[in-house]
DNA sequence: CGGTCACGATACAGAAACGTATCAGATACA
DNA sequence: TGTATCTGATACGTTTCTGTATCGTGACCG
């Protein structure tokens, strides 16, 4: 949104230091994401992240206009990473043929694990996103983006079992939800195997529910 | 946990005035609930709240002993609210005979319709749970309530159609998590209607995939 | 109806955080 | 290497919040 440190003359100019700067921004966003998991987004401090980074605020003001904005860039940086990865490891696994719906599932499970810390930051940036009208579409476009990005891995993995998908932006918006709501049971329940086992089924549920028998199979 | 104003004296003594209590109380309470829906919990301070039920922080920290006791009391006492709104709500649906599953479905999601300023609420205190340790027997405690009290419902009227749940505890960690997930759906997607669609749509095809047609029916 | 004590308002001191203005040192480029 | 520019540290004033201590008032009870 708004840039720090706009450029003084009112004609913009590109900025000539790059590489010094690139870090203590990369720094401070990395720093944001351990401070914002274990505090909070609202009880986390400007300071404590500049702490958790080894610099002052100074530098802070001189990257980011304000927390807000230093916690979108996180979590967009973040979600970017993760499509990219998830991407990647979805695609490396439609090589390998699978033998069962049930196999392409835990495969596909392998990828979303459910990571403790980032699981925190989306749960705070849920809760951030929902009384900030300007982030409903940021995270709109993250549905968006992951129906793109898994839909063809898991149309290949059913065409090799005999099944094509339905309707693929509802069975999409299904896996998110599924995804987002199983998530939070795998990190309270006290039983963690047990949570995972029943995140599996319901994967699986989904799955069967949103796709038929393909006749061209 | 903790209570604020412990008794002087060591024997513990019955408080003598409880009305004019009991409503600074409650209006403290209900200003919390607006407070952390607009701001979020870890925004809002002490002050906040109090200016909200018109008091000052006197009143607050004669009743309460930190904002973490408030929010957990507030969320206690709306949960329960709703637990037992929707209970009697469910136990009226049940007297009237069922059609179809669709018709059972479109019942349920009457009665757990998505409440814009309450689901803040739970996003708000998922998020605090997450990283509150003693919170997570809470949610946990939450999922079971829920469950007992959802399921007897369920079950009556699945007997209607002729089907018998074969999982009830995955089941209803199944609604759960698809209820939690879908929630925030309905309230990022700039298309509504469509989210409830599929939310329901999804419902569906989670009962349908944790039934079985009853053999006694 | 009068006495008593609980309740919440007020005042106060300290801490924490914010955002800015300024400056010394680092860095890129000629 | 010189120098213009950028970058982050430092210092400062202000605001906001916290928690406690104290006190007047009003509600309850006999």
């Amino acid at each position: 949104m708004t840039e720090a440190r706009q450029p003084q003359s009112s004609i913009a100019r590109p900025p000539r230091v790059t590489k010094r700067r690139a870090e203590t921004r990369q720094r401070l966003l990395d720093a944001a994401l351990e401070v914002f998991a274990e505090e909070g987004f609202g009880r986390a401090s400007v300071e404590d992240v500049c702490t958790r980074a080894g610099y002052t605020r100074g530098a802070f003001y001189s990257n980011f206009a304000s927390l807000d904005e230093l916690f979108l860039a996180m979590w967009e940086q973040r979600t970017e990473a993760l499509l990219r990865a998830a991407g990647e490891a979805l695609n490396e696994a439609a090589h390998r043929p699978i033998r069962s719906l049930e196999d392409g599932i835990d495969r596909f499970l392998e990828v979303v694990a459910v990571d403790d810390r980032w699981y925190r930051i989306e749960a705070e940036f849920t809760a951030h996103a929902l009384r900030t009208p300007g982030l409903r579409g940021v995270m709109a476009e993250r549905e968006a983006r992951i129906a793109g990005l898994v839909l063809p891995y898991l149309e290949r993995a059913l065409g090799h079992v005999g099944r094509r998908v339905v309707d693929r932006e509802a069975f999409a918006a299904a896996l998110v939800a599924v995804h987002d709501g199983t998530a939070v049971q795998c990190l309270v329940e006290p039983d963690a195997p047990l949570a995972h086992q029943r995140r599996r089924t319901l994967f699986l549920a989904v799955v069967e529910c949103y796709t038929e028998a393909d006749p061209d199979a």
